[in-house]
DNA sequence: AAAAAAGATAGCCACTTGGCTAAGTATCTT
DNA sequence: AAGATACTTAGCCAAGTGGCTATCTTTTTT
């Protein structure tokens, strides 16, 4: 029961990755400029971006010799869902077969 | 720059910990009753749950020989407005100042 | 007072992680 | 054609992670 969440979480868990995210948010790069801003030798800061691209929250293209990252939406809107989902139940919401079961219950 | 959200999602990162996450949404429960579902040695699922604690995603006080541990909403709320904030901008919108810097151009 | 229940602590292990250097392979530029 | 660019690959290392068993300690229960 190995869910995605795990590879998703763990990317997110180190700050230079999420620094690419947030770099990426803001449109495709290529490697040589996200790793720009990072104090760490090329080859580290390359395990980080095949985590991202393992865990399938970035893609990349090969154009020349210069590889393109782009970020995907996806995965991160499935752990925002996640925690959304927690939220709801810990603030007390009800959720979808809780309110049928109070509507039912109202209209009797 | 080690980040809270470090932690955060570190701690996120593992389905034992995500169940455990999960279950105290519905209000909070011994050691004992966390622990049933997973089929591990209860030393192993105590370190789990001291690294949520130690996360800060989740606290717990003793009462007789019963640990009590609750969820603690903060930390997962922080977590969630990091991914919104990404998916703010990957999805175009405007943040504040180019909100403001927008509205300033219209009227001129 | 003895036994059972509920955790806590210690110590061991295989594997992963995040860092490095050194050396190789393409692809432009000049 | 040579040199510079932009990665890539290989291999090493210390520290961290997730798992285990065995052995306490501290409350309840009986």
């Amino acid at each position: 029961m190995t869910n995605y969440l795990d590879t998703y979480f763990a990317a997110l868990a180190d700050p230079t990755r999420r620094a690419v995210i947030e770099k990426l948010t803001n449109g495709p790069a290529p490697v040589k400029d996200l790793h720009a801003p990072h104090d760490m030798a090329l080859p580290t800061f390359l395990k980080h971006l095949s985590k991202l691209e393992a865990a399938g929250l970035v893609r990349s293209e090969k154009k020349g010799r210069v590889r393109i990252v782009h970020i995907e939406a996806a995965p991160l809107k499935e752990v925002e869902d996640w925690l959304g989902k927690q939220r709801d139940i810990w603030e007390g919401r009800l959720d979808r077969l809780e309110r049928l079961a109070a509507k039912l219950s109202d209209t009797k």
